[in-house]
DNA sequence: CTTAATCCGACTCATTAAGTCAAGATTCTC
DNA sequence: GAGAATCTTGACTTAATGAGTCGGATTAAG
């Protein structure tokens, strides 16, 4: 039971261009990868697997780069995680006939994370954090 | 994201232990295994593992066998996946000086799926259960 | 035309979960 | 005491997968 590092990467990735957010401009891979600490290549596949979900703009060509698709406050972790990892859980080899019991616990532990997931969006996260600039300011 | 098949063993096999409840005569490893569809072998391990957590009595030699250290009622699920995983959940790699707002937020999740975890107990799950004898009363 | 990007599949590498094996230790029964 | 049953333990194998890289194709700006 663990985030995986996609996860993180890509929420980490969302997070850096909410927090960037000018609409014209969009920011590349490169500085993406660069301001979050993420390995730029494998960032890369992971910025288009959320643009396959629709979180995500691009823009190819020179001058391109990456863009939210939609506010900050329209998107779940929830969705990030089913965008990057397919799944919240896989489902348990729980063969319904040996422990019909746990088959229940389990989907209902699946439902209550997903809850918690759905509950935070990037906007939620934005705010509670404290912001890096109050120090600049 | 996903529940260790270990995890779902060890909560078969306890589920078991407690369902089979009487006092006296201990359940053998192969008795657990061949009733809740558990490679033994495998098994085995796992039943150490939470005998040394303080879960479970086990009687060596001729006779022996498992049972519950403890009343259904006083298992959390919680305390089986610490004890048979280590941890609920790696820490992500989320080093703070580029994103410190992830942080907070995978905390956060953490600790609600500690509380979905530990509001379980091994009892709750019994009782939850539409129990296959009564189909035979 | 050159440069800066995204796009995308194929690839490697390391870790770990899952499961097996075998030998030792302990206790029961006869 | 002998033999059988059972837990205890660590070493081993294997397969899957997560993490990350590479290179080439495509697209657009200057």
């Amino acid at each position: 039971m663990n985030i995986s590092s996609r996860c993180d990467y890509a929420c980490r990735a969302i997070v850096e261009l909410a927090h960037y957010s000018p609409k014209d401009i969009p920011l590349t891979a490169n500085a993406i990868a660069t301001k979050r600490n993420i390995p730029e290549k494998y960032l890369v596949h992971i910025l288009l697997q959320l643009k396959k979900a629709g979180m995500l703009l691009s823009v190819r060509g020179a001058q391109g780069g990456y863009r939210l698709a939609k506010k900050a406050s329209d998107i779940t972790l929830l969705d990030v995680v089913l965008a990057v990892d397919g799944s919240i859980m896989d489902p348990v080899p729980c063969d319904d006939e040996s422990s019909p019991e746990l088959k229940n616990t389990w989907e209902d532990m699946g439902n209550k994370i997903t809850d918690a997931l759905q509950s935070v969006t990037i906007q939620s996260i934005l705010d509670n954090s404290p912001s890096a600039d109050m120090y600049f300011i």
